[in-house]
DNA sequence: CTGAAAGCGCTAACAC
DNA sequence: GTGTTAGCGCTTTCAG
C-alpha cells in the first residue's frame, strides 16, 4: 500500500491523498477528506518514513549515547529521556559506550549516518578528547558530563551536593573524615572533591591528604578502599557516588564495624540501591528522571531552532541511615 | 555532498561510485576505483542510509521493546542486546512498555513504521493479548516471556531453576517454606511455582497454601508480604526473584530477625543487587547477557531468511550467604 | 568496464 | 479544491 493506491483506489491524486495524511487543513474539500480518510483506515495505509523523510530532511529519530545503561544511575535517565522522547513523537536509538573512546565515535558516526535530528550525548570520561567528530552532528545536548567548547547540557551542581554531605557529617560532629572520589580526569569527580574540600575548610577542618582517594564509580573502588579507611580510623567517609559507599559498607561490615555506629558513610546519587542497602543510605540526590526530561526538552528546542542555554540541576540531600552524631 | 557530487567530481558516472562504495567487487577497473575512494575519503562522502534504505528495504536498524530499562534484570539483557546488534551493523531503537499494552501497541506500530528490520520483544504480562499488531512486523525474536502462538523466543529454564532453588532449602533441612511469587497470569512466574512445588513433592513436603503467595517482581511485594512470612513461623522462603527477596529480608532484618540464622531467603534472577545485598543472596542465576546475545542471533538469521528455533538457556544455583542449614 | 535511465514513495511548488 | 510534476539520493537493470 502506497500512496499512489490510495490515490488510485480513493479516485484522486497523490498531492491530495498527501494533504490528508499530514493534516494540511487548507487545499481538500471536507467531503473528499473523508472519503480518503475511509480508504486510508480501510487498507490500513501507513506513510513510508524513508520517503518522508528523504524529503523533510528530518527522521524524528534521537540518538542516546551513554557509558552504560546496566548502571541504574544511567539507566533512571535512559528511561526518562526515552519516555520524554516518545511523548514528543521520537524515537531513539540506545548506544553503550563501555567508556571506550572509540566505540563512542563510531556511534556519532552511525548516528550521524541515520540522520538522527539530534542527540543526547553522556560522554566518555577521558583525558584527551577530540570533538571533531561532533562537528557534523544535529543538535546535542550533553548530560551529566562537560566536554570543553560550547555545548548545551544538563547539569547537577556537584560541588553543592557534595559540600551539602560533608557539612552534615560535620554538623553531626565528625572531625577525621575521609574522601573516596570518581576518576581523576572527570569534571564532575573534581567538582565533588571541590565540594568536599570546600566544606571542610569551611568549618576549619583539616583534612590530611591521604584521606583523599581517587578511585572509578564503581562497587570495587570501594571494596579496594575499605581496609585503607579502616587504617585511617577516620569515623566518617563522604563518597563519590552510591556504589562506592555500597561497596565501602559491604567490607566494613564484614570487617565488624557497625555502620554508622562506628564509621558514618554518604553516597551520591541516589539510585535505587541507597535505599534497599543495609543501612539505608544517606546521600546526595541527583533528579535523574528530570535531568532525561530536560535534555529532551532542550533538544527539542534546538531542533526546533531555538536557542537554549544549559541547565544546572539542584541537587538534594537525602538523609537516611548511615550517617549519625559522634 | 551526494554520489552525484562525487561522481562529476571523480569524472564517473553515479552508477560507478555506486559500485565502489557497496564494494562490488566486479564492474570497476582498478585504478578507477583507487581514484574514486579518494575523492570519496577527500570529501568525506557518506552514502545516504534513507534513500538507500528506500530501495533495499533494509534499515539495520532493530527495535527492543522491554517493561522497563531501569529494572537490572532489562538493563543487562538490553546492554547485550545493543552490542551485540552493533557488532552485527545495527542500531536499535530503545522502547520502554512500563507495562502498559496500550504503549506496547503504539511501539510496534512505530517500529513497523520506522522499517526497523526486526525485533527483540519482552511483552508486558497480561491477561488479554491481542498479537494482531505483530503480524505486519518482520522477524521477533521474544526473549523471557512467551506469548501465544509460534513465536521464536529466548527462554530460561524457569521451573527447573525454582526447584534448585527449593531442593537447595530442603536438602538444608527446612521443612517449613514459604514461597513468594510474581503476577499469576505471567508464564515464569508460574513455572517458577511449579518448579517450587514440584521440588516440594519430590521430597514429600506437604506446604500448606497459605505458604504460597502472588505479587508483583518488585521490592514492595517483598516488603508486603514479610509480615505474613513472620506469621507463618516459616524457617525459609523461595522468592520468585532477586527484588522481592532484597524487599523481604530488609523487613526481616528490621524486626530482629537473622538472615541466614533464623530465616534462609532465595532469589531469582542474580541481578547486580543479589551480590551487594547483606547478607549475599543466594539465588537462581538468570544468564542475561546470554540471553541478550543469544535473541540478536537468532534475530539476525532470521532476517537472513533462516529459519531458527527457540532457545531455552539454562539457570544455574549460586550459593551466597543467604541460607543456612536448620 | 562503464554509463543511462528507471524508479523506490513521498512532498512541495506550481498549475488549473 | 485538486492535479501535475519535479525531485530527494540512491540501487539496479540494461546497453554499449
Amino acid at each position: 500500500m502506497t500512496i499512489k493506491d490510495i490515490a488510485r483506489i480513493a479516485g484522486v491524486s497523490i498531492a491530495t491523498v498527501s494533504r490528508v495524511v499530514n493534516d494540511k487543513p487548507e487545499g481538500v474539500g471536507p467531503e473528499t477528506r473523508e472519503r480518503i480518510k475511509r480508504v486510508i483506515i480501510e487498507y490500513d495505509y501507513r506513510t513510508n518514513l524513508l520517503a518522508k523523510s528523504m524529503i523533510t530532511k528530518r527522521t524524528r529519530s534521537l540518538g542516546l549515547i551513554l557509558p552504560d545503561v546496566s548502571n541504574p544511575f544511567f539507566s533512571n535517565i535512559a528511561k526518562s529521556v526515552e519516555l520524554a522522547a516518545m511523548e514528543e513523537g521520537y524515537q531513539v536509538f540506545l548506544c553503550n559506550t563501555d567508556e571506550d573512546f572509540k566505540r563512542e565515535q563510531n556511534y556519532i558516526a552511525a548516528l550521524r549516518d541515520k540522520n538522527v535530528d539530534g542527540l543526547v550525548f553522556i560522554p566518555t570520561t577521558r583525558q584527551k578528547r577530540d570533538e571533531r567528530a561532533l562537528r557534523f552532528m544535529k543538535p546535542v545536548v550533553l548530560v551529566d558530563r562537560l566536554l570543553p567548547g560550547d555545548f548545551v547540557g544538563v547539569y547537577t551542581d556537584n560541588m553543592q551536593g557534595c559540600a551539602a554531605a560533608a557539612e552534615h557529617l560535620i554538623q553531626l560532629g565528625h572531625k577525621r573524615i575521609a574522601y573516596v572520589g570518581g576518576p581523576v580526569n572527570d569534571s564532575n569527580a573534581s567538582d565533588r572533591l571541590k565540594g568536599f574540600m570546600n566544606a571542610c575548610a569551611k568549618f576549619e577542618l583539616d583534612i590530611p591528604e591521604q584521606n583523599i582517594m581517587a578511585g572509578s564509580y564503581t562497587i570495587n573502588t570501594g571494596l579496594d578502599y575499605a581496609k585503607a579507611i579502616l587504617r585511617l580510623g577516620v569515623t566518617a567517609c563522604v563518597c563519590a557516588n552510591d556504589l562506592i559507599a555500597i561497596g565501602l559498607i559491604s567490607v566494613l561490615k564484614r570487617e565488624g564495624r557497625h555502620i554508622p555506629g562506628d564509621i558514618s558513610v554518604t553516597g551520591f546519587d541516589d539510585s535505587a540501591l541507597s535505599e534497599i542497602n543495609d543501612p539505608p543510605l544517606t546521600t546526595v540526590r541527583q533528579p535523574q528522571a528530570a535531568m532525561g526530561r530536560m535534555a529532551i526538552e532542550l533538544l527539542v528546542r534546538m531542533i526546533a531552532g531555538e536557542r537554549v542555554k544549559s541547565r544546572t540541576l539542584q541537587t538534594s540531600l537525602i538523609i537516611r541511615e548511615s550517617c549519625k552524631s559522634t
